[in-house]
DNA sequence: TTGTATGCGTTATCAT
DNA sequence: ATGATAACGCATACAA
């Protein structure tokens, strides 16, 4: 909100003699007429909002346009690359559409609600949310309060809600595939929690397609925290029979594995194949760079420009986009 | 923006049977009246607005009050945890004053203008610029466009604009004096670009006081991205008289740091001492744990109502407050 | 104790 | 080709 004594167009019609209906028709841009602006009044207001510094009142053409013209961005940090892409275009389109991008971080899925009020209050026309939120988080208020929502998910279905499918659950059974493939025969499972998710189940449907069955032993929790997967990894490397492979459902649980593996005396690939989930930006740095299965594509263009089509116009159908993971290879498998 | 055929305050009253105003008052819970709400009013009204989902509209709210009750916390991804803590602190202290707070990542610093429209454009009350972002940008389009700015920052000196001081010199200092303390005797400074910044600063007058010159062998410039780095320490350990320390201006710097010393043999801390600036979440995770100066203290309380304090009284005598930086001892010096 | 009236700054319709 | 004017939805000074 704009501090106090700001120009008005009110001040700008008086200083260039004209009215407020005509400055608006000048600055506002889009003009609504039938004839175009004659040139030499167009010159003398915009000079005159010039001198003055007119900047607008985004409060006041909000409530006469029922538009805040704003739309956001819900993830959860830390993130990859991706989101800075996505970001990125979200800003240029955005900024074709007349429209600025805020972002939500959602930093504890326990404060949602909190982070979301920005939402939920209507100061937004539209929303993004990054893959990994929608589906644990009540979305129907955040529907209610915008024109627009879209969402990464590959399960989501709410009326009026576009939806991205990342097809998780294939892009990990490729990446176990990818494994078995090159000779690999004990593969184990770092899990979150109890594995009964989309990533848990493409591991399964990969190992269950090469004939074989997921084994007990090697399916472990323990990907949530860095310190914890150390544990669990280095526990699993000491056993008798260890894996020759491991899956992570995080690349932050795949990081520990590296470091388990180097306290255990097993070197990476060769030993132990490593692959992460998420395709972070640290993926990239870490010794050795981290195989990882995720976002690849990063053209968001598609999808951001169905976001405006249904700001636009709330009530076409929804639609379903595709932008599917896949095994980003480096140097860890 | 709420979506068409949202409840209004008038279709409560109606619901009601009251006026207009009366519904304000209760819902809108800062009564600026004499007397208290008469309890029986106050109940039909609230189940009025409960039973149609009324949910209040922003703009109209905002032009009405002139305030948007938004402030957004701009930062540079990635960050550390010490954002979680700010961002979260200003979700609750902002929510206790009828506030919602959006972020406003920077991804690239020369996009600012572009990711800053949010704010240039008035959506917002006011804006906290975390650290690094402040010294390089041009703020004063973004002054012009709230009440009230606050900014991390050593140097900046803006009319009206509060900031924080992390004294980020004094603290790189101490942080080489530690190493100096410790016997270490030919200490490496990781610099960003023309060393001439705040933090060579700090460990140029640590080495004067206790005698030294900085050494130009010992000073390079690599820091900013992690590949160049290791190329840089590589060859600094390479050299007949390597470092026995390095000091980085960047955490990122310090963990190309510790991956070149293992290419290299060294064994840190005792072959090689490191210390990263920044403080970031990765610190904790990296092997060894990176020691590195930062912030430390998470108590952001006092620099958001101070946010909140201008934002009542934009007049008032900009503040400065300090929340010095300190060396966070860990494992690798 | 409650209601009436006015204006916040802009946009869009309609008259001139 | 330009200007009056009526909303947009809410908050508040003031009247009743």
């Amino acid at each position: 909100m704009r501090r106090e004594g700001r120009t008005t167009l009110r001040e700008v019609a008086e200083a260039a003699g004209v009215s407020v209906a005509t400055c608006s028709y000048v600055l506002s841009g889009r003009a609504g007429r039938t004839t175009p602006l004659p040139e030499p009044t167009r010159r003398r207001v915009e000079e005159a909002a010039q001198k003055l510094g007119y900047k607008g009142n985004t409060a006041a053409r909000s409530l006469r346009r029922q538009r805040s013209e704003l739309i956001a961005l819900v993830y959860a940090p830390p993130v990859g690359p991706w989101l800075d892409r996505l970001t990125m275009q979200c800003e240029d389109i955005a900024a074709a559409h007349g429209y600025s991008v805020i972002g939500v971080p959602v930093r504890r899925l326990d404060r949602a609600a909190q982070s979301l009020r920005v939402i939920t209050r209507g100061h937004v026309d539209g929303a993004i949310f990054a893959p990994g939120l929608s589906d644990d988080m009540e979305l129907t208020a955040a529907r209610r309060s915008t024109r627009a929502l879209m969402a990464f998910s590959d399960h989501l279905d709410l009326e009026g809600v576009d939806v991205v499918r990342n097809n998780v659950r294939q892009a990990v059974a490729d990446a176990t595939a990818y494994l078995l493939g090159s000779g690999r025969e004990r593969i184990a499972f770092l899990s979150h929690a109890t594995p009964h998710d989309d990533r848990y189940a493409g591991y399964a449907d990969a190992l269950r397609a090469h004939g074989l069955d997921a084994d007990p032993e090697l399916v472990r929790i323990g990907a949530a925290s860095r310190e914890e997967a150390v544990v669990v990894v280095r526990d699993l490397l000491s056993s008798p029979n260890p894996p020759d492979a491991i899956v992570s459902e995080s690349d932050r649980g795949a990081f520990a594995a590296l470091q388990a593996a180097v306290d255990r005396g097993f070197k990476v690939p060769d030993d132990l194949a490593v692959i992460g989930t998420g395709n972070t930006l640290e993926a990239t740095y870490s010794s050795p760079p981290l195989t990882s299965v995720g976002m690849y594509q990063l053209d968001f263009t598609e999808m951001v420009e169905a976001l405006f089509a249904r700001i636009d116009d709330p009530t076409r159908p929804a639609r379903e986009l595709s932008m599917p993971w896949v095994l980003n290879h480096r140097d860890s498998a």
